[in-house]
This record gives structure tokens, C-alpha cells and sequence, in this order.
RNA sequence: GGCUGGGUGGCAGAGUGGUUAUGCAGCGGUCUGCAACACCGUUUACGCCGGUUCAAUUCCGACCCCAGCCUCCA
């Protein structure tokens, strides 16, 4: 059997994934901080996620996927310099801190749901978790990584040797290289664990601690949901490589100095989808969601398809002209398994060549050209279709769902199309093209198939 | 400026010390009254300069450019 093998950010290797507790694998994968709508840059990291267990399932695993919502504590800036996004979304968006949670959390769901995404087993709430990460932190302060300022109790990351392995961080580096105001921080990449409420300022979401009233700090809670719901040392954590240098350090220092482990086996993470002209800033409001490129006339799983394109560990450029074309092949796909009926039996040659692309370190894009070998192969119908959708396990495309469009044509154009009929069977070819002109007038167009006239809208 | 990665044909994107994916577009063809659809075939490539090697796009070094983090970001 061909073994798993995945891409560990840690080591900086490809590895087999043996799962650290009999057949059984545990998934952290960083959610969203839900002060505004996900972009389609987001989205594909969802969808290499979503590659990844359903590789994880398929490779014979027991799976335990958890997702976090982050819904409080996310700072504008990762200095914890800023302002919560969750206050200033608030301000923004007219809707409470807590109805702006629900609302943005249900309209991620609803985009992964239109992305084929399968749901984790378990979501969880930063605040929802108050009371584990308040535990973590009186932990962290009893083993002394920990001291306090005005405006909060902060992790003393020079205490942990081992600092910023997982980034390869040159910490000296980044001291003479500060940008930012360190406040009363004592080390550059010092963070904060717990802040206090300003007293300038209500805050619409404030606990009490043994540190006074206040809010945990954005990192922690990854820790401490983690540790409650897979474990202090689970096998695979993931999320955007930009959380390689800070958020997953920081999540890793704490643990480390918590529990004396690195927090995952596994670390792996999702790269960007690059645009063309302007950076896919979701602070600056300008950015495209989902929704975006449905309104586009593009369907979300052509988005998907366009995402299996590229291997997870490389950028992908983004541009209509890029979607438009893999939503033509997507269509070609699908109209050709489609035309295949019904499914007879699987290929060997061809699962074993997708399984082995896919088991290194999830060579989507290597698979899915195995596809498409196999869609101009001289492999009988069925065997083609069989193949294909038991491919689908894992693209996640609704091949076997997709059928061609009903659309409504009006009598009108019906009319026409008869009498376009009538004057080619009399060879009338002027009379046949002037019709199809006017049909086109009406917006629909004629093609003459092998089966008859067929009828698209234009 | 510091650190971490990357530069492949018209576009997107795999991969490899010598046989050079895949998709879209283009071109040629089959089909068709014509067109379209579909299918078949097919051209253009490895940032720049050195080095190692029988042989480098693939390994090493310098340079240029791009991205990420250090300032909001998956």
C-alpha cells in the first residue's frame, strides 16, 4: 500500500504520516477571525484543507478535524499594538461584536458548504473557551514565562531557546530590524497572553481574570482549544503560510512552555492566491469574495477546479482569464462524464497513478491530469466513469450530480428554430442563417448537432 | 534594511542530471450547407552571469526580479 506522505513546515520535509496514537489522526486547522466576509484567497486555503483530510480519510485514517472561529482578541496588528478587529469590525459593520461573529461565521460556513469543503467534526469559539485559555496562561505565569505590563501579561519569549524554529526566525535579526514600537514589550517577539480592558473604553466583550477584566490574546487560543479537544501533541495543524513566522510560532512557544511538546506533528501550510494588480487585503475592504465571482456568471466549484490546478506549496496567480479557462475545461469535463452513463468498473492503472501523485504530499495538480489522461484514453465508457468519480472522493467536483442545464427557451425562439429546420431541409441556406440571426437577436444560439438542432442561451 | 521562500512556453501550472505533464488559448485537420460544439494532431520554455559534469531547466555561487513576515492579511 502506498504510504502518505506529507510536507512538514517544521522539519522543512516530505515525511510518511504516522499517526502519533494507533489509526487514529488529529487535524487543527486555524479558522477565520470573523470581523468581515472571507476572500477567495482565504477560500483556498479551505480548499487545500479540505484536500487534505479527504487524502486522510481515503488513505484508511481515523479523522478528527477541528476548526476554531476566531471571534475575539485578533488585533489589527500582530505588534499587539491595535485595536480588536472584532470592535472595529463592529463599528464598521453597525452589528454588535457578537451578531457580527454569528453573521460572518454563518456566511463562511455557507462558502465552504458551495465549495464542497466538508465541515470539521468539531467547530469551536475563542469565546466559548474563555475558561481553558485563562488556564493556559495561569500555567504559563506559574512556569514563568510570563510578566505584566499596563496593558497586559505578555510571554517572555526569550525564556524558550528554541524560539522561532518553526519560522527560522533570526531573532537578533528581527530586534535591528524592528519596524514597529515595542511598547513595554522586553523583546521584540514578546506577545501577549491576556489584555486588559482599556479604561478609556467600553469593550463589547470582556472577561474576568485573575489579571484583571479583559480579553485573551489572539494566539492562545489555538493552544488551549487544541489541547481540549485533540490532545497537548496531536499529528497535523495547519493554516496560511503567513502564520508560519508569528501566530503558529507564538502557538508553539506556548505550548512548549506549557506542556514541554511543539503542539503538532505535522505543520503545514496553504500559499497564496496571488492577484494581479492589488493585494488581496481583506483590511482594506477591497477584495473579492466568493459570492464576487458567482455574480461573475462563474459557478463556486469552477473556483474549486481552479484551485486543484496548482499544488498547495506554490502561489497561484488569480485572474479572470485564468478562471474563465479552467471553467471551460471543468464544463468539458463534466460534459464528457456525463456522456459516459453509467459507471462500470474502476481502472487499477489509473487509480494507482492518481493515489501515488496524490500520497506525495498531495500532487493535485499531477492528479488531475491523470484525469484528464483518462478522459482521452480509449478506456471503455464505464470504466472511464467509474474511475473518475471514485477521483471525485477527493476533487470534491460533483461530477456524478452534474448534468447539463434546463433552460427555459420561449416559444418564440422554438418557433424559429422549426422554421430554421423547414428552410435547411429545403436547402434554403439564406433563409436557414438569416432565422439563426434572429434567434441570436433573442439571445439564444443554434448548433446543429449529430441529434438535432441544439439550443444555448448566449 | 533583516529573515523565509520562489522565478518554467501566449496564459495557468507540474516535473526532471540526459527521454521535457496537464488544462486554456493559438494553429492544422475530421465532422458540418456554413458556423458552432465535440474530437484528433501540433508550434513556442525553463530570469541573468559564472562554476561542477560526458551532459543542467534540474546541483553550487553571485546578480536581478517577485512574494510572505517584520505594519492589516489565509
Amino acid at each position: 500500500m502506498t504510504q502518505l506522505k506529507l510536507y512538514d513546515t517544521y522539519e522543512r520535509q516530505v515525511r510518511e504520516l504516522i499517526p502519533l496514537k494507533d489509526n487514529d489522526v488529529g487535524l487543527y486547522a486555524c479558522g477565520p477571525t470573523v470581523y468581515n466576509y472571507v476572500h477567495i484567497g482565504n477560500l483556498r486555503t479551505y480548499i487545500f484543507e479540505d484536500l487534505l483530510r479527504r487524502t486522510i480519510v481515503h488513505a484508511g485514517f481515523n479523522l478528527k478535524h477541528v476548526m476554531n472561529i476566531t471571534d475575539v482578541g485578533h488585533l489589527t496588528s500582530d505588534a499587539d499594538s491595535g485595536e480588536d478587529k472584532m470592535e472595529v469590525g463592529s463599528r464598521r459593520s453597525g452589528m454588535s461584536a457578537w451578531e457580527m461573529a454569528e453573521f460572518y461565521a454563518d456566511s463562511f460556513k455557507e462558502d465552504l458548504q458551495r465549495l464542497n469543503i466538508l465541515p470539521p467534526d468539531i467547530w469551536c469559539k475563542a469565546t466559548d473557551h474563555i475558561k481553558e485559555q485563562i488556564a493556559f496562561v495561569e500555567d504559563l505565569e506559574a512556569k514563568n514565562y510570563t510578566y505584566k505590563t499596563s496593558d497586559g501579561i505578555y510571554f517572555d519569549s526569550r525564556k524558550l531557546n528554541s524560539y522561532g524554529y518553526l519560522a527560522r526566525l533570526d531573532v537578533e535579526g528581527l530586534q535591528a530590524g524592528a519596524r514597529v514600537e515595542q511598547g513595554e514589550r522586553r523583546f521584540v517577539t514578546d506577545f501577549a497572553l491576556w489584555k486588559f480592558s482599556s479604561p478609556d473604553e467600553q469593550r463589547q466583550m470582556e472577561w474576568e481574570s485573575p489579571w484583571g477584566v479583559g480579553f485573551p490574546g489572539w494566539h492562545i487560543e489555538c493552544s488551549a482549544m487544541s489541547a481540549r479537544y485533540l490532545g497537548d501533541y496531536f499529528d497535523i495543524h495547519c493554516g496560511g503560510k503567513d502564520h508560519i513566522p508569528i501566530h503558529h510560532t507564538n502557538e508553539i512557544a506556548q505550548t512548549e512552555a506549557s506542556r514541554g511538546t511543539r503542539l503538532a506533528n505535522f505543520w503545514m501550510h496553504g500559499y497564496f492566491l496571488q492577484m494581479e494588480e492589488s493585494k488581496m487585503s481583506k483590511s482594506s475592504g477591497d477584495f473579492l469574495r466568493l459570492q464576487s465571482l458567482i455574480d461573475e456568471g462563474f459557478s463556486s466549484l469552477a473556483y474549486r477546479y481552479f484551485c486543484l490546478t496548482a499544488h498547495y506549496r506554490s502561489e497561484l496567480s488569480f485572474s479572470w482569464e485564468s478562471l474563465k479557462a479552467n471553467d471551460t475545461a471543468l464544463n468539458r469535463l463534466y460534459e464528457a462524464a456525463f456522456s459516459w452513463g453509467d459507471p462500470t468498473t474502476i481502472s487499477e492503472a489509473y487509480m494507482t497513478r492518481f493515489v501515488e501523485h496524490l500520497y506525495e504530499d498531495l500532487n493535485v495538480p499531477r492528479a488531475l491530469a491523470v484525469a484528464w489522461e483518462l478522459a482521452r484514453s480509449d478506456e471503455p465508457d464505464g470504466v472511464k466513469k467509474a474511475t473518475l468519480l471514485a477521483f471525485d472522493e477527493i476533487f470534491g467536483l460533483d461530477i456524478a450530480e452534474w448534468e447539463p442545464a434546463q433552460i427555459d427557451i420561449p416559444d418564440e425562439v422554438l418557433n424559429l428554430v422549426s422554421a430554421r429546420e423547414e428552410a435547411r431541409s429545403q436547402k434554403d441556406w439564406g433563409k436557414a442563417d438569416a432565422v439563426r440571426e434572429e434567434i441570436r437577436n433573442l439571445g439564444f444560439e443554434v448548433e446543429d448537432s449529430r441529434e438535432g438542432p441544439k439550443i444555448k442561451p448566449l
